[in-house]
RNA sequence: GGCCGUUUAGCUCAGUGGUAGAGCGCUGCAUUCACAUUGCAGAUGUCGGAGGUUCAAAUCCUCCAGCGGCCACCA
């Protein structure tokens, strides 16, 4: 043996052995069952993903008490992550979506997400993951695609899903509604303008809406404008005068500003509740691609910034502002994933009506069938379950599954939007019955279609629900689904049938808390919808993986530590270590080099516990044993009583999911009471030739090597081949737990 | 604004009614010894603050403050 455990001169080989023989793959015994969290499919391997290592550490740990564990993995497209990373590449091209119709657009996501692909798999095999990657699922594979559709059509004929105009957070950047969990909402200071709006002031931040105001609101109680309540007033605007209703409604802060409120139903989310409320108009005055439209009259075709600068500039110049205040602090929501300002506006949307859905996913979080450690995980779920809104599944982009609907077309079709390219690579858009009537055929619209979007309520087109195209006359919904609307069948698409009998509810799911609500909550409402079962039955929730000072790691602040550096330079078991030891359960996970060359350290001395019990074992090997003396009995006595203690402990903890604590204190007694005490008071008597002894020494320091696989295989297995053989594998050892 | 968590050594964090702990860092000593990726010894703490319960509180309770997370609202 090496007087040093090299980390790189045997991961290689141990892991091609556990893959050659069968180790990837469930043994015989009882089933348990991990699905792996797909990440996704172009994704590459950063320090937030090393934390599926607590998935493979019980993987090893139920396989080494007796399971048949399985651990399968798969991967996800990630419709919007994914066509946002595929946009900026186009960009760099200059090149934008714009250019192509949908398919064409799919074909290049496709060939792009595929040629990124497979990195993430090398990368966690070099972690040492025990998964079964012979069936690894995609969640564009035809079997989940059919999956997928075939659970919309079932909410479809069960009056789950509706389609309607609503108000959605538009990226007009991005080009795609967001749903709720999608917006990030950031403090900012913007000025407040107070306007003159006929007998009232009233104050807003965006004066560019008022050509769609239906309403002006006050409190129902607020006297000084009670003498207006349901009347008519007339407003002096930049497009001339014009007549506004006043009305009542307790949404309405009366020290708020000068206690009135414009009603703009199309483009703010309460203005759009209140109008329902009172049954307003809704003018629409901002298009989906950002710019006002021809009721601004002159500015007709502005972005709504530049028209916003004008606006106030004209208001200014016709006496019609009263007070700016600059100073005004104010949240806003903007987009996820490219931080600009989203624009609240009305296109029509597919939703999944969650009252009904949601009432078993908490009955069920309450009679513990899904369980959450840390338990703080249970009570947020909770409150956000009860929160919870209808769901708007439909996406403006091309990447993802399409939503299987089908429009019919015929002579007289209308309230169909379509975006298109011509044969001139020209985007044309309209309401289709233009275009028909002008002679182009459906064909050549579907052959560059980009977008369709149908209207709702009354005006909505019939349409069919079918995976392939019904007939000529046919005109695909464009949209696709929410990427949390396939992710979150995930537990319903991997397993083989057969194994539903005895394989689900699933086991364990481990995955980063900030999907909780993205992904959790909807496994188990559809698990409950289409099983009636909840789709595992402990949930274990890690929280983000933070440099040394748990500032969370990100590109421009220069503190990102990359996983694969640390296993080159230190070995993957002292990197796996490295995430577990000191911290506790679901907090922040600081990772810096400093502790994974300490982990590396305690690989070493596993390492050369091994070495000196080995090289007496084979110096000694012939020696006749001699009787123990009283001393050297009494110690390794202790000894064997101290390790059964640690042995019963750290089978606790493994149960209750404590991985840091029972870690902490394997190596508590690897190091400084199996090492630094009982091999010292040892040594003289092993080194002189007692046998019984050094057999002792070997069976207990073996016995600590199983109990410490699932954290570190790598050295564990290559000092178990050593003692054993190289045909030999620690993963046949059995942990008794009764 | 509501809910939840957190505050312990220079740094990062464990601990749970009974003598304050680990890793890293720091100081001193040890070298043909399984390992210097080591060993031994050591320094550093009013356990956020104030009250309370208890024979006994870092640990349980109340209040306050700082930090963090989730949710809601913001014309």
């Amino acid at each position: 043996m090496d007087p040093r455990f090299e980390a790189s001169k045997y991961e290689n080989t141990i892991y091609n052995f556990w893959e050659q023989n069968g180790y990837l793959q469930s043994k015989k015994g009882k089933p348990y069952t991990i699905l792996m969290p797909p990440p996704n499919a172009n994704a590459s391997l950063h320090a937030g993903h090393g934390m599926y290592t607590i998935d493979d550490i019980v993987i090893r740990w139920k396989r080494l008490t007796g399971y048949a564990s399985l651990w399968i993995p798969g991967t996800d497209h990630a419709g919007f992550e994914t066509q946002y990373v595929f946009e900026k590449e186009l960009a760099k091209k200059e090149q934008s979506r714009l250019n192509f119709d949908r398919e064409t657009l799919y074909k290049m996501i496709f060939e792009f997400v595929k040629d990124n692909s497979g990195l993430i798999y090398t990368q966690f095999k070099k972690l040492g993951f025990l998964a079964d990657w012979k069936r690894s699922v995609f969640t564009l594979d035809k079997q989940v695609i059919a999956y997928v559709s075939d659970t919309f059509k079932q909410m479809v004929t069960e009056g789950l899903v509706y389609r309607d105009n609503y108000i959605v957070n538009y990226c007009t950047y991005c080009g795609t509604s967001l749903a709720e969990l999608e917006v990030k909402h950031i403090e900012r200071k913007d000025p407040l303008y107070y306007l003159k709006y006929g007998p009232f002031v009233l104050a807003t931040v965006r004066p560019e809406t008022k050509f769609g105001d239906t309403a002006v609101a006050v409190h129902p109680k607020d006297k000084r404008y009670r003498q207006w309540i349901n009347k008519d007033i007339e407003v002096e605007g930049l497009l001339g005068k014009f007549k506004v209703k006043v009305i009542a409604d307790s949404v309405v802060d009366p020290t708020f500003g000068t206690g009135v409120v414009k009603i703009t139903p199309a483009h703010d989310p309460n203005d759009f509740e209140t109008g329902k409320r009172h049954d307003l108009e809704i003018k629409k005055v901002i298009n989906i691609d950002g710019r006002l439209n021809e009721l601004a009259g002159p500015y007709a075709g502005l972005k709504v910034k530049v028209a916003r600068q004008k606006i106030i500039e004209d208001l200014q110049k016709k006496g019609l502002i009263e007070k700016i205040d600059e100073n005004y602090e104010h949240s806003v929501t903007v987009c996820y994933k490219c931080g600009r300002d989203l624009e609240p506006t009305i296109i029509p949307n597919w939703f999944i009506k969650v009252d009904l859905l949601k009432k078993p996913v908490i009955d069920a979080i309450l009679e513990g069938k899904v369980r959450f450690i840390p338990k703080k995980y249970k009570k947020q779920m909770l409150s956000w379950l009860e929160v919870m809104h209808d769901w708007p599944i439909s996406r403006q982009i091309v990447w993802g599954i399409r939503i299987p609907v089908w429009y019919k077309v015929d002579k007289n079709a209308k309230n169909i939007n379509v975006w298109w390219l011509d044969k001139n690579k020209k985007l044309n858009y309209g309401d289709i019955s233009k275009f028909l009537k002008n002679g182009i055929t459906l064909k050549e619209i579907t052959s560059g279609l980009q977008q369709v979007s149908a209207e709702t309520g009354s005006k909505q087109p019939s349409f069919v629900i079918s995976n392939e195209c019904p007939g000529d006359d046919y005109l695909p919904e464009t949209n696709t689904f929410d990427t949390w609307f396939s992710s979150g069948q995930w537990p319903l698409v991997t397993l083989k049938k057969e194994e539903y009998k005895d394989r689900f509810p699933t086991d364990f799911m481990g995955t980063l808390s900030d999907i909780l609500k993205f992904w959790i909550s909807r496994m188990i409402m559809f698990s409950l919808y289409l099983k009636k079962t909840v789709p595992f039955k402990d949930v274990y929730l890690w929280s983000m993986v933070a440099d040394s000072k748990g500032v969370k790691m990100s590109k421009s602040k220069g503190n990102v530590v990359n996983p694969i550096d640390m296993v080159n330079k230190y070995g993957a078991d002292a990197f796996r270590a490295s995430l577990l030891f000191g911290i506790g359960e679901g907090g922040t996970v600081n990772l810096s080099e400093d502790k994974v060359r300490a982990m590396r350290n305690f690989t070493n001395k596993i390492w050369n516990i091994g070495r000196f019990i080995y090289m007496n074992r084979s110096q000694s090997s012939k020696v006749i044993s001699q009787n123990l003396d009283l001393k050297t009995k009494k110690t390794t006595d202790e000894m064997e009583t101290e390790f059964g203690i640690l042995r019963k402990k750290i089978i606790k903890y493994m149960n209750s999911y404590k991985f840091s604590a029972a870690f902490g204190d394997l190596y508590e007694f690897i190091w400084h009471r199996f090492a630094d005490f009982y091999i010292e008071q040892l040594k003289e008597a092993v080194t002189t030739g007692d046998n019984q002894t050094l057999e002792t020494l070997e069976k207990v320091y073996l016995n600590m090597l199983i109990m410490i696989h699932p954290f570190m295989p790598y050295v564990t297995e290559s000092i178990w081949q050593i003692f054993n053989g190289s045909s030999s594998s620690i993963l046949e050892s059995k942990i008794n737990v009764s």
